[in-house]
DNA sequence: TTGGTTTATTTTGCATACAAACTGTTTGAA
DNA sequence: TTCAAACAGTTTGTATGCAAAATAAACCAA
């Protein structure tokens, strides 16, 4: 564009930068019946343990109205179970279901691979700074 | 996660780089009643002369079909035309409305204030290497 | 010339994203 | 104790993003 172009343009540059890293993702989470951000969700209930919907979204930056349609999708089809907390009824307490226990080694190795995938052609101190730089970029 | 935290999954950190800096925008564009995707074919229309709508989906890698969205809402809020092409009825002309390009100064300017922001914390070397390292990420 | 193929765009359906409104619970201060 | 404010989730409405099907026009080989 001008007088910056588009390939100058830092929010342009990762639109399409993180376009390319979901589309790679999406298309190798498909035999899995599965989206990268449901996987997302999946990996996270992997570490944490019965979280609260709360907790998710906090952990992984994802809206409550997000969160609340894909776990509507993810328990649809058989991948997570909704609990209401005892002490407190507003929180729903999230947990997997057996499938999902039985899939976990299967779908961390399939994300490790699509990293790996994505970053080939960066050396060892390009991942680390990259990975730096994004962390750092401001809201 | 495990083994890798989220910390250190390119995709998840491309998506909330991306998120950050996507809010920002869009934020700092609701004055002008546009959206960072809207302002971003508005921009193309500043420097390419009555383009297709094909030529603005490749140049700016957006699908045929999201393209054919935007530009609906473009229109009906009164930034573009769209102009059947006189030699090939298949192919949709876009062009600027004068309201349009009247708001270029500023439109092009809010950019330009939003990369700043967003890239406030780094030094210009970490600006050259991150949009090098952005645009090698692998699809 | 014509009919099958390719091309340009739109439409439809589904999955994020997020603002805003809404429901039901819990909490805290008067 | 009680009621308004705060909190957790869901719902609704709008905007991408993309796959797949549909539509219409142009092209091209037999």
């Amino acid at each position: 564009m001008e007088p910056t172009s588009v390939d100058d343009c830092i929010i342009f540059l990762l639109a399409k930068a993180y376009q390319r890293a979901h589309q790679h993702f999406k298309r190798r989470l498909l035999i899995h019946g599965l989206t990268p951000i449901q996987h997302l969700i999946l990996e996270a209930l992997f570490v944490l343990d019965n979280p609260s919907a709360g907790d998710l979204g906090r952990l992984l930056s994802l809206d409550a109205a997000t969160l609340s349609g894909v776990l509507d999708r993810l328990a649809e089809a058989g991948w997570v179970v909704r609990n209401p907390d005892p002490d407190d009824k507003r929180i729903i307490r999230i947990g997997l279901t057996e499938r999902a226990v039985e899939k976990r080694d299967d779908l961390v190795q399939e994300r490790q691979a699509a990293n790996e995938e994505i970053l080939r052609d960066f050396s060892r101190e390009e991942r680390v700074l990259l990975k730096r730089l994004l962390k750092d970029i401001r809201g």
